[in-house]
DNA sequence: ACAAAAGTGTTAACTATACACCCATGA
DNA sequence: TCATGGGTGTATAGTTAACACTTTTGT
C-alpha cells in the first residue's frame, strides 16, 4: 500500500491478555509465555505479535491467539493502547492490549506449551516485561468493570455448568464473598439460565443440576434494549 | 531509535473527540473540522494527527489539541484503536482515538475558526470521513457509560455553575428527562457540591445559587474508596 | 400582578441484604 | 449414619422513582 502521508512509521504490536477459569481449582488464571526474542528474552510476558502490513489490527489479535493456543472464535476484544516513546528498548512499538476469554477445558494444551506459554493464577503473578503488569492490571479491572453488565463469566465456563461453578467464577473475579441464596435468586430471575435435567457428581454426592447459558434469548432481549446487571 | 524486531512499520494518528457543552444553548457539542489535506480534503473529520517517533501517545493527544483549540490541561484520555487494513486510502494508518471534555468558555475562538473547525450539535452530526461516525458513535457511548460513574460533567461546566445548569448538562448526555428534585437530592448527597453566596441572574428572575465541584473532598474520597454513582 | 424559573418533601415500589436450615447421596 | 456440598424463603433496610406546589423577583 502506498502512503500519501507524511509522518513517522513505527512497528504496531498486539499483546493479548488470555483469562481462562480453572473450574477444579476454582482459580481465575492468565496465560503468560517465556519471551523466546530479545530484549527480555526468558522472562514472562503475555501474548502477542506485530500486526503485519496488509492485516487488520482484529485479524492480527486473532492470529495471535489462535498461534499460541490453537483457538478461534473465542471471546475478544480490545483493551487500550500503550504508546510510550520508550516503552521498548527493543525499538517504537505501539501496542494494542486485547483481552480474550476462554474455556480452559478447549485449550489445546500442547500448542500452549510448545510456546513455553504457562497458565498462571490471577493473584500470583510475577513480574512481566515492559508495561505488560500495568496491561495486566488495567485488563483485570475492566474485566471485573465488564461481567457486571454483561453475561461474561459464560465464556469461561463450559457450555454446561453448575450454580456453584458459576458462583465460584464470580467470587474468583470479584475476590471477595457472594451470598449463594441471593447469588442463585438474581441469576435465575434473569430467566437465561436453561436448566438441564442433568448433574454433576463431581463435586459432591448430591449432585448440582447442570445449566446452560440462553445465549439466543439474551441477544433477543438485548435488542429490546434489555441490560443484562448484576450486583 | 534503532529497532531489533523485525515487522512491518505504519503511520499511528490520533484522533480526538473534543465535547463541550454550550450552557445557553443546553447542548452538548463536538469539535468538527474541515479536513485541509487529500484524501477528503473539505470533509468533515475529527482533529488528529500522527504520532511522532520519539512522542509518547498521550503527548501527542495533548499536542493535537493544543494545536486545534490552544487548549492544555484538560481532561483527556484515550478510547480505542482502529487498525482495519483499508480503513485509511491514504496509506496503512492505526488510529487511537481520545475524548476530551473542555469548558466552552475557555476556548481560544480564533485558534478554532482558522483551523477551519465548528463546534456542531451532537444530535445533527454530518457525515465525517473514513471510519469517525464510528469514533463519534464509541465515545458518546463511553462519555454516557463514564459520566454516571465518575464527575465528568463539571469538566464541561465553568468553574462556578448552577444547580439547573448541571442537570441540563445531564439531561444533554442522557437526551432523556431526568427528574429536578431527585436529580439535585442526589447530587447535594455527595457532599462534593460547594454552594457559592452568589447567584446566576441570567437565566431567571430569581437567580440560581453558583455552586463548585470539591475536587479536593472528591479525591480525599476516592483514595479512601469512595466511588461517584448517580443514577 | 403576573410570568418564569428556582427551590423544596413525602410516599410507594422496588431492590439489596442478611440470615439458617433441610435435602440427597455416596462412602 | 454421617459427612459433604446443594438447594431453598423470608423479613428488614435501603434505595430509587413518582409526584405538585410555593418562592422569588424583574418587568
Amino acid at each position: 500500500m502506498t502512503t500519501i502521508y507524511e509522518g513517522d512509521k513505527m512497528l504496531v504490536a498486539i499483546d493479548c491478555l488470555v483469562f481462562g477459569y480453572d473450574v477444579h481449582e476454582e482459580k481465575l488464571k492468565l496465560l503468560l509465555f517465556k519471551r523466546r526474542i530479545n530484549p527480555f528474552a526468558g522472562s514472562w510476558s503475555l501474548i502477542g505479535g506485530f500486526v503485519k502490513e496488509e492485516e487488520d489490527i482484529l485479524d492480527a489479535a486473532r492470529r495471535v491467539l489462535r498461534d499460541f493456543t490453537g483457538l478461534d472464535n473465542v471471546f475478544l476484544e480490545q483493551l487500550t493502547s500503550y504508546g510510550k516513546a520508550n516503552r521498548d528498548p527493543g525499538g517504537r512499538v505501539i501496542s494494542i492490549s486485547y483481552y480474550s476469554l476462554i474455556k480452559l477445558d478447549d485449550i489445546h494444551f500442547d500448542k500452549v506449551r510448545e510456546h513455553g506459554a504457562k497458565w498462571l493464577d490471577i493473584t500470583e503473578m510475577p513480574d512481566p516485561i515492559l508495561d505488560h503488569g500495568d496491561m495486566i492490571a488495567q485488563g483485570l479491572n475492566r474485566l471485573k468493570a465488564n461481567a457486571r453488565t454483561a453475561p461474561l463469566s459464560f465464556e469461561l465456563l463450559p457450555e454446561e455448568f453448575t450454580l456453584p461453578q458459576l458462583l465460584k467464577l464470580y467470587q474468583s473475579i470479584y475476590q471477595k464473598d457472594i451470598d449463594d441464596r441471593n447469588f442463585r435468586k438474581k441469576m435465575l430471575a434473569t430467566g437465561l439460565l436453561i436448566k438441564l435435567d442433568k448433574k454433576d457428581k463431581t463435586a459432591s454426592k448430591k449432585g448440582a443440576f447442570y445449566y446452560q447459558f440462553d445465549k439466543e434469548e439474551y441477544h433477543e432481549l438485548v435488542k429490546r434494549g434489555y441490560y443484562f446487571d448484576l450486583f
